[in-house]
DNA sequence: CTAATTGCAAAAATTTTGCAGGACT
DNA sequence: AGTCCTGCAAAATTTTTGCAATTAG
């Protein structure tokens, strides 16, 4: 990671320990959306000291900064993604990939949400993926 | 449940064992896309032999004959929504509400998606339900 | 130096499973 | 009668928590 980064991240007040910037580095331009045991087993070969605490706390934090996205897409197991830009997902219901969705998708407001205060939506494709469809 | 109801489902294959029918009748017009957990201890009050197992036994099949769907909204946990055409939720993110938006929702499919076998897409719309913005 | 973070291990929450007995068609 | 279903309890999976030792700023 970039001097520049690791400096964005300290001015936003994120105290950046060798577990954060590990973490950090393996979702920046991760399209994989791993999930919480995906980011702990990939880090426990470079850093076999890390733990599940860690790998939570840090996913959490780093969700409630604003720097990651918590995907619910898979049943009962969150997935992350490191673009918070509005977006949408493909989801393969048999290799259970997450692909994600840059494409701008504009919907109106429903009619029956206009007492309700919208802040965003989420698209989720399902199907099967190029892989799995044959 | 009507007489009418219980030959529909049991000449698509399903024993209607009483535990069946009370999960079924439960779900019946419930907007409130209840958890297994809900739906258990609703049940226990009028079946109090119920198990979780039972439940989840049946919640399954339910989804597998396609008589329900399984929602993956709120943050590891399954929901259930007796309505199975297409339609999209809301999903209050104080409350964990998660209400029915049935206004038809047009969208491309995303050129990104041409290789893909998409067979179905959802909407899920986030923000503060009119009870829980003031 | 001080408050925040780490790692461990135990606990919590949700879902799945094996199996013996019982119920449905 | 035979197969499938139920309920119990144990197990599996994912996530959260308490706490003492360590570390970043």
């Amino acid at each position: 990671m970039t001097e520049e980064k690791i400096l964005f991240y300290k001015k936003l007040g994120l105290k950046l320990t060798p577990q954060r910037l590990a973490i950090l580095e393996f979702l920046e331009g991760n399209t994989s959306h791993p999930s919480a045991e995906d980011i702990y087993r990939a880090l426990k070969k470079n850093f076999p000291s890390i733990s599940f605490a860690t790998v939570y706390n840090t996913l959490e934090l780093l969700v409630r900064k604003g720097f990651i996205k918590e995907l619910n897409i898979e049943s009962s197991r969150k997935r992350f993604d490191p673009l918070t830009h509005p977006h949408h997902h493909f989801f393969c219901k048999r290799c259970r990939k997450i692909v994600d969705v840059n494409q701008k998708i504009d919907i109106p407001i429903p009619e029956e949400l206009k007492d309700y205060d919208v802040e965003e939506f989420q698209v989720v494709f399902y199907g099967l993926c190029p892989d799995c469809k044959s």
